[in-house]
DNA sequence: ATCGTTTATCGTAGATGTACGATAATAAGG
DNA sequence: CCTTATTATCGTACATCTACGATAAACGAT
């Protein structure tokens, strides 16, 4: 039975597992993270999703109108911060419903202090 | 009468100041900042400053010999942290004595709330 | 003044980023 | 099957990034 409101939940990341990494992959994971929201309009759409309730499923389509860009223009935004492992997408019908990789502000946030300080 | 060590003090921020921002205005430092984190390089040169102790100088020159790359990309890294506001420079004679800005990691790990969440 | 040290800047080449319109791909509905 | 809706990808143009060697600029010391 299919539900009415498709929420997606997905993947997540733990902070605890930042102490398994070695220091160079800490700096090169921070990098990466950090270029995802190194841009204003990336860093827009990962509060949008960050902020949206969890019974209220955030579109593709819905991102796009909440932007002066160009569809394909945000597509690619999408892509990067996807691949930088900000934001997750599920295919729904035709649609795709995107939201952040479950805990991965704090995940960012513990990074930096692993990253920056210690050792 | 010229002290022995020369240390760093120079600017710092206040992660108070945020609140000041506006929400646009946050979009943009959290970017700006998170550009200058988007390279391994950049964040080893910012966690390299971070953890010095503060009668420890650190000349361009022992950041440059920290590093695989020739002097020239070391000193564009440099401009690149200094003008997104992680780092301040001092002249020191024929030296620059580098050091991170005062609580600019705590400021951006604040700056990273505020954007991506809240309101 | 000249020299050596140190750092920034220039010039360049190749890669990557950013924006757009156009087109393809996928799925639902008729 | 064909159309519509939605999203990804392609092609393109221009800007920015990243690396290097070469050169310039600033300063201390001889």
């Amino acid at each position: 039975m299919k539900p009415v409101t498709f929420t997606c939940k997905g993947n997540s990341v733990d902070p605890n597992e930042i102490g398994q990494l070695s220091v160079e992959a800490c700096k090169k994971r921070l990098a990466e993270l950090s270029k995802g929201l190194a841009h204003p309009t990336r860093v827009e759409i990962v509060r949008m999703l960050e902020n949206k309730p969890l019974e209220e499923r955030c579109v593709c389509g819905d991102i796009v109108n909440a932007l002066p860009l160009a569809q394909s223009s945000v597509s690619q935004h999408l892509k990067v911060l996807k691949e930088t492992g900000w934001i997750q997408g599920e295919i729904d019908g035709p649609r795709v419903c995107y939201c952040t990789v479950g805990g991965i502000m704090e995940y960012y946030l513990a990074l930096i202090k692993r990253s920056l300080k210690g050792e």
